[in-house]
DNA sequence: CAAACGTGGAC
DNA sequence: TGTCCAAGTTT
């Protein structure tokens, strides 16, 4: 602990004032433990997956869609992995959904349906690293784990001012943030993680935090201070992003159906469908695009975590005979093109190529 | 360990 | 328009 707050720290104080809270303004989510029922690991873990790196708002009609479509991991388990894609489509970060297709599988069929409880056990398991198995352990399972995620980050570099900018301080904070968690009671352990979730989500945010209504701003280094939240946590400046062109290619048949591929394990959007085209992503070859006439339909641009790509797409029309199939690539109809789970990016390529096609005067 | 890995909403 | 961000994991 460093001396120089300005405040005796408390854990049980701190513990107290964040409970309290969390008993009066918890947020109702449909992943969450009616009060005095217990949680489903299998509930908890699907939702878990879901909310990494992503918002609370986004999750919620998949997490509904996900439990109404599978519900139970042996459901989940048998659907053909396909099927779950096209449902996580939309939600990105799609090695999430392919870990989460071979985790069901290891529960449902070496585990008997049960998940582990213990954060080394559940860590062993694909899509499960350090946070999410503690947040599985001490949610569904009760255990005091220390859970750490990009709220508790936040509140802990706050309250104990960490000057360290991330993510070099990610070792400090989390040894920093044990003190939240340190005597909670089995009773209490799975809300202690949610809570401070929750505190994070909705008071201590990442910009303009509510300060005024928080529980724990008298502990609050930062608050009493009077330094400014918003510069907490600390980071480095961020690299600009590299720009990537390529062209992606809509191919029709005269049978009115068009070539979609679904795309390898190794490349971006591995295992979701899309059209074919340059190797944008850098893996695997350029589409051979057949020696016909092609249409410019216009440009589709894209916004990925560490590039910015700009598609051009071309649209082109040949007998069906003549299309030929490499593995993976597939002719549908095309009144079924708009039933595809695509990725965004693929979405945006068939938003502007549809309805070109439909203004052709053939 | 740094980099890869999506998306849509907020400001 | 650009930047930041949201319950991280994997390699």
């Amino acid at each position: 602990m460093k001396k120089s707050h300005v405040f005796e720290w408390n854990n049980s104080a701190f513990q107290q004032k964040v409970l309290a809270w969390y008993d009066q303004n918890r947020r109702i989510l449909p992943w969450r433990a009616k009060k005095n029922s217990k949680p489903s690991p299998y509930h908890v873990w699907l939702s878990e997956v879901m909310l990494q790196q992503t918002t609370v708002p986004a999750v919620k009609k998949y997490f509904e869609r996900f439990t109404s479509l599978w519900p139970t991991i042996h459901d989940l388990a048998n659907s053909p992995p396909d099927a779950v894609m096209q449902e996580w489509a939309g939600l990105g970060y799609y090695a999430r959904a392919r870990n989460l297709i071979k985790c069901a599988g290891i529960v449902s069929a070496d585990l008997n349906g049960k998940f582990p409880e213990t954060e080394k056990d559940l860590k062993l398991l694909p899509g499960i690293g350090p946070y999410t198995a503690a947040a599985i352990s001490s949610i569904a399972f009760g255990n005091n784990s220390v859970v750490v995620d990009g709220n508790v980050e936040r509140i802990a570099s706050r309250v104990f001012m960490v000057d360290n900018p991330m993510p070099l301080a990610k070792k400090e904070i989390h040894a920093l943030a044990k003190h939240f968690y340190e005597g909670i009671t089995s009773k209490r352990a799975g809300d202690m993680p949610q809570a401070l979730m929750d505190i994070g989500a909705t008071v201590c945010t990442p910009k303009s935090p509510k300060c005024e209504i928080c529980p724990i701003s008298d502990l609050c280094t930062v608050k009493q201070r009077n330094e400014n939240p918003n510069l907490y946590p600390r980071k480095l400046p961020k690299a600009k992003k590299p720009h990537r062109e390529g062209k992606v290619y809509w191919l029709e048949t005269e049978a009115k159906q068009i070539l979609i591929e679904k795309r390898s394990d190794e490349r971006m959007l591995g295992w979701m469908f899309g059209f074919p085209g340059t190797s944008w992503d850098g893996v695997g070859n350029d589409f051979t695009a057949p020696d016909i006439d092609w249409d410019m339909v216009g440009d589709v641009t894209h916004i990925f975590t560490h590039f910015s790509l700009k598609l051009e797409v071309l649209r082109g029309r040949m007998p069906v005979g003549k299309v030929k199939l490499n593995k993976n690539q597939y002719l549908i109809d095309i009144t079924e093109v708009e039933n595809v789970g695509f990725p965004s990016l693929y979405k945006k390529v068939l938003k502007l190529a549809l309805p070109a096609r439909n203004m052709d005067p053939e």
